[in-house]
DNA sequence: AAGTAGACTTACTTGCGAGTAAGGTCGGCG
DNA sequence: CGCCGACCTTACTCGCAAGTAAGTCTACTT
């Protein structure tokens, strides 16, 4: 408790290299980005939180808007390194859709934060942060209509033919369930990650292979 | 409408009644929350916007917070007026559940910003604010899971029994997709609003509907 | 015409928060 | 030791934007 000179550093100001504060930097801003925006966030909100003063902040990454990319950076590669490493697994687009899938659920419902700070962001002002958002956005859409298109592709013999267009469509649909869903297992807390993705793969990926063998739905009338 | 006769309409500086002009307000508003998003949202901007200045901004609502309540306020109003009135038709709960989305999809594509401001802001401070996006967001995911589970009744006659909580689920999913898909709209401007309700009528009532019937997607192992 | 109420403005005050200057502390190494 | 480079701080500046005080203008009533 009471803090010894240097035997037992039980809450001294720790110093640590560079690399090592940086990343905790990070993690303290997409907390806070999270939880006010990016706007509303204070940095000196997130140089609390990460145990040190505002300017280790400005001195390590330089801004605030600087600050806010390196978050979307990090926390989107992580997620798609987590949505690449469940779908790389061999096996058929079905298996590799849903493991990706339920990679997904898994890391939002775990990294909550992350997820809502590269997906959850007003459109606010900056070139550099619309544009930091709009590459993550695209990265992981990217992901999910890959193995989309794999799994139209798979399907191909039926009598309907659908193209990149609609492994597009059906990947934005997919993307925006999920993140919508994210809501739904924050108030259906018993459901896991697999449970939600089973969900969602019988709702999507059972009409998805019933259009490809020929069962299309069209507008009673009016 | 009549132009007065007197001097320049260069620069016409109408006086109007307090009821006309709080809704010249609120059309700025949403413009400019929409834009920037709330915490970035200048009042001055608003106000020059709605061709007057910024105290009667506040005369009239009372602060940023208050604008912001009634933008939402309204524009969750009109959404969801949108939503019933096209799917209070009668017909079978497929048929309103598609007027209900083409109307949806109808509404976000021509008021885009409306959608963007009670739908896509961060979780930013205000106990207020927040209270009035989840009531936003809540009145909507009612309307679509009504629906849904209306036509979850209507099929109900197979194998697969499904409950209230299906229900939320499909309309969570639904709702998300449809959010996401507003952007891939963006990027097809060839496509109607009808032919995207279309392609999710495919992709997700047929998938509900196969799911009732019998046809059970489970996870190939592991 | 004179009075009044409500529409509208200019010109502030105030606080907050991004960014910075200037320096303090600590360990290692000659 | 003494100094160097890294980590880290206190204590500012300064601009911007929320909110307001105090008044001006005009349409309408009597």
């Amino acid at each position: 408790m009471t803090d010894k000179p240097d035997d037992k550093p039980d809450k001294p100001r720790r110093r640590l290299p560079r690399s090592v504060r940086e990343q905790e930097i990070l993690d303290a801003a997409v907390q806070v980005f999270s939880k006010r925006g990016y706007r509303a966030a204070v940095v000196d909100e997130i140089a609390e939180l990460a145990g040190i003063s505002k300017p280790m902040v400005y001195l390590y990454l330089g801004s605030k808007e600087g600050l806010f990319v390196a978050c979307v950076r990090r926390e989107s590669a992580r997620l798609v390194a987590a949505f690449r490493e469940a779908a790389d697994a061999g096996g058929p687009p079905e298996g590799r859709l849903w493991a990706g899938l339920a990679a997904f659920f898994g890391y939002v419902a775990e990294h909550r934060d992350s997820w809502v700070v590269m997906h959850r962001q007003a459109p606010e002002q900056g070139e550099e942060i619309a544009g930091e958002l709009a590459a993550a956005r695209r990265s992981v859409m990217a992901e999910v209509t890959g193995l989309v298109g794999a799994g139209i592709a798979e399907g191909g013999g039926g009598p309907i033919k659908l193209g990149a267009e609609d492994a597009e469509f059906v990947a934005h649909a997919l993307v925006g369930a999920a993140d919508s869903l994210t809501d739904w297992m924050e108030r259906h807390p018993g459901e896991s990650p697999e449970a939600v993705t089973v969900r969602l793969m019988n709702v999507m990926w059972v009409g998805m292979r019933n259009v490809l063998a020929g069962e299309v739905w069209s507008r009673p009338e009016g």
